[in-house]
RNA sequence: GCCCACGUAGCUCAGGUGGUAGAGCGAUGCCUUGGUAAGGCAUAGGUCACCGGUUCAACCCCGGUCGUGGGCUCCA
């Protein structure tokens, strides 16, 4: 799966929990899913989580500049890449700072002090929770009406006179019964019904309940919580929200306010300020200003329109993806779009994936066929085809397969939550003793990957088998300990997800960072021990024996709407040379530039640039205009002195013009920013600032 | 799917308390022949998402549907 942001994964969180961060309401999304792990399928697709403030440390920003450009020469031996795993940083979470110590207690107090406001301004709300969360705080109610962004307002600037009487919080404890007379007394269903959930004998002081007070409102909570409210000093509320009690659809549906809060203005200023930026790359926004994508309403949601500007910088992810696997071994196929049912059944779709297909179609009388969900079944079919030699293996089978899956309407998400998409997916079928080498070889081509698009960071998990799962423990065993080995000889940092794993496989989830510091789920890696069982899918060894093949499951992209979606945002829209859908605009200064343009045009376009020769009657300065919102990589103005000297002058999308640049010199520029996949000179790394407070 | 909000020209948006709509940008045409991000004038363009209801009359009110946004849930 493709990249998908972890937030939410990383708040694994129980029900009831605080649960994903607060709400900017700039332009909050949802987080998401991503499939990634179906393995098979992988990838789906995921929202990212563009709220939350990646957590970020000082370390990140301090990647050394270059360091983590873009391999510069293709097929650069992958040892090299190893050493970018060697020197990653520990997980966030490790690292907690004091300043997470001094944020949560501030957060969960703000938390008590919106609460407090909303119960001054509704006295009959009934409360639910409210906890800390990244980024700020949120706190849920049941109200007689439904909120509305005036009450926000009030109930905000409620808060700020509860800050102002400076009240100190005050800790007392009581006995479970007395703790839930106080709260039927009040009316405070839920908070009873949370008392009577508690474990009797947990508790440092054993069936005990503490509340804390401030003022005059009072609220069931463990704490800890600031001295006095008057340190609570830079807070906002950010949005309202519907959230079901405890996190279960089946419950009701409470009124949930959002708000973030921070040690100093300065740092809210600064999370306002990211939120904005990520709001000013949102892949929708761009996607439409840029004409690079369209979901029509006619087509059905959730489907992509790859327009031409997009569909150029895909032709090209898609012809390096193809190319580096043809010189990594790996076999390209194409398997149909629909299957029958029978393949389905047997696979344990229908059983367990059933809900996400579309179909069944009657096709022909008795026989049903359904829309490909994953491209599994579909690659064993063609290792398959016929009986398979050890000396064949490993077989590595790749395909940029469309697949199709249901998701839920509130789910959808521009090209980051989609119902169709296409997948790099493999499935590399080897043998046990094989797999190890294997694994560690999709795992550099992975770090590869994401080293070429400039995203930094990375994080890699180990997550092994969850409790509900399939096969046997000594087949469990092997697998983990074969994906672990692969990292340990690489000497690769890792972090440990029990119980992460698929029903089927354990995996390694590679996570990445991008250019504002946000944190995607990027490539997955799985050893599937159910499928090869389910279809017997075996090759025939040295000794003329069948032996069951193992069958690795990875992708790299994940989904391509979902990459691409995501490399808009990375990119904010100036993409690499490699990938510009307009990488040359010429420009003729007068008309009597326009036969050498075109000339100029015609040397670009045999080299295979795009380019296009601006002809048009039109002032330069309007030219240029355009050129420049559509995000021409380079624009080429010829004037009279060019034209006569056989240079040209040239304007980059950023940074300083270049006057005079000889026709030839300009052409292998170009082609060797364009082979070594350098980063444009307009993308940059944004130091995590803010970031570093919120981890 | 659930809660809340939203859905007006290609785009971004205005349209107190119901009487069938406006701007900017863009598009098109003409003028401007211009040395590095918005020259001038003019024209076209809307079944106010869709369906139904209330009303003498609905973009405005009510209901439903579809879609979008933020969350929840799902999805790892």
């Amino acid at each position: 799966m493709a990249l998908r942001r972890l937030d939410r994964d990383l708040d694994r969180r129980p029900p009831g929990e605080p649960g994903p961060g607060p709400a900017p309401a700039p332009s909050p999304r949802p987080a998401g899913p991503a499939g990634g792990a179906d393995s098979q399928g992988g990838a789906g697709q995921a929202a990212p989580d563009r709220r939350r403030l990646p957590p970020s440390t000082p370390a990140a920003g301090a990647e050394p500049g270059g360091a983590d450009r873009p391999a510069r020469r293709r097929g650069q031996a992958p040892p090299r890449e190893l050493k970018v795993v060697a020197k990653m940083r520990p997980m966030p979470k490790v690292e907690r700072g004091k300043s997470d110590e001094e944020l949560i207690p501030l957060r969960h107090s703000a938390a008590h002090v919106m609460a407090g406001a909303v119960l001054d301004l509704f006295p009959e709300a009934k409360l639910g929770i409210g906890p800390a969360i990244k980024d700020g705080f949120y706190y849920d109610f049941e109200l007689s009406r439904a909120l509305t962004p005036e009450d926000l307002a009030q109930i905000e600037a409620r808060m700020r006179e509860v800050v102002g009487l400076n009240a100190s919080f005050q800790r007392e404890t009581m006995s479970r019964e007395e703790g839930l007379r106080y709260f039927r007394e009040r009316r405070q269903p839920y908070k009873v019904e949370l008392i009577e959930g508690f474990d009797p004998e947990e508790g440092a002081e054993g069936g005990q309940v503490s509340t804390y007070q401030h003022a005059d409102f009072v609220d069931l909570c463990k704490g800890p919580h600031l001295g006095r409210t008057g340190e609570i000093r830079a807070f906002k509320l950010m949005s309202i929200a519907g959230a079901y009690w405890r996190g279960d659809e089946k419950k009701p549906m409470l009124q949930r306010i959002y708000g973030t809060a921070w040690l100093s203005q300065a740092d809210l200023d600064l999370y306002l300020a990211h939120l904005a930026e990520v709001e000013r790359r949102d892949h929708r926004k761009l996607g439409k200003e840029l004409e690079l994508f369209d979901i029509d309403e006619e087509i059905g949601s959730g489907l992509v329109l790859w327009l031409p500007n997009l569909s150029a910088v895909r032709e090209e992810l898609e012809a390096w993806w193809r190319r580096v696997h043809h010189d990594r071994g790996y076999t390209l196929v194409y398997t149909p779009h629909i299957a029958s049912e029978r393949i389905y059944q047997r696979s344990g779709h229908i059983e367990k994936y059933g809900e996400n297909m579309y179909g069944p179609l009657e096709l022909e009388e008795h026989q049903r066929f359904w829309i490909k969900p994953m491209n599994c079944p579909g690659h064993i079919k063609v290792f398959q085809s016929r009986l398979r030699s050890y000396r064949e293996l490993p077989l590595r089978i790749g395909e940029l397969g469309t697949v199709y899956r249901y998701e839920r309407s509130g789910t959808l998400h521009g090209m980051l939550r989609v119902r169709g998409f296409t997948q790099d997916d493999s499935h590399i079928f080897c043998s046990w003793a094989d797999a190890q080498a294997e694994i560690g070889k999709v795992f550099e081509l992975a770090m590869e990957f994401m080293r070429v698009f400039g995203y930094t960071d990375p994080v890699i998990y180990l997550s092994t088998r969850p409790a509900k799962r399939l096969g046997t423990d000594e087949m469990w065993d092997r697998a983990e300990s074969a994906l672990r080995e692969a990292l340990e000889r690489r000497g690769v940092q890792y972090r440990l997800d029990q119980g992460g794993g698929v029903f089927y496989a354990p995996k390694i989830d590679i996570k990445m960072r991008d250019a504002i510091g946000r944190e995607w789920q990027g490539p997955t890696i799985q050893i599937d021990l159910n499928l090869p069982d389910r279809f017997d899918v075996t090759y025939v060894t040295e000794k003329g024996e069948r032996e069951r093949a193992v069958m690795i499951h990875r992708v790299l992209y994940g989904s391509l709407e979902r990459f691409v979606g995501g490399l808009i945002e990375h990119y904010a829209g100036n993409f690499p040379l490699w990938l510009s859908w307009l990488q040359v605009v010429v420009i003729p200064i007068k008309p009597e530039q326009n036969e050498r343009s075109r000339e100029i045009g015609a040397a670009l376009s045999e080299r295979g640039f795009r380019v296009e020769v601006d002809d048009r009657g039109l002032d330069m300065r309007e030219k240029i205009k355009q050129a420049q919102s559509r995000k021409a990589s380079y624009m080429l103005i010829v004037g009279a002195r060019e034209a006569a000297a056989g240079t040209v002058s040239i304007r980059p999308r950023h940074g300083p013009q270049e006057q005079n640049v000889r026709l030839e010199d300009l052409l292998s520029r170009l082609e060797e920013e364009r082979a070594t996949k350098a980063l444009p000179s307009d993308f940059r790394v944004e130091a995590p600032s803010v970031a570093a407070a919120v981890t």
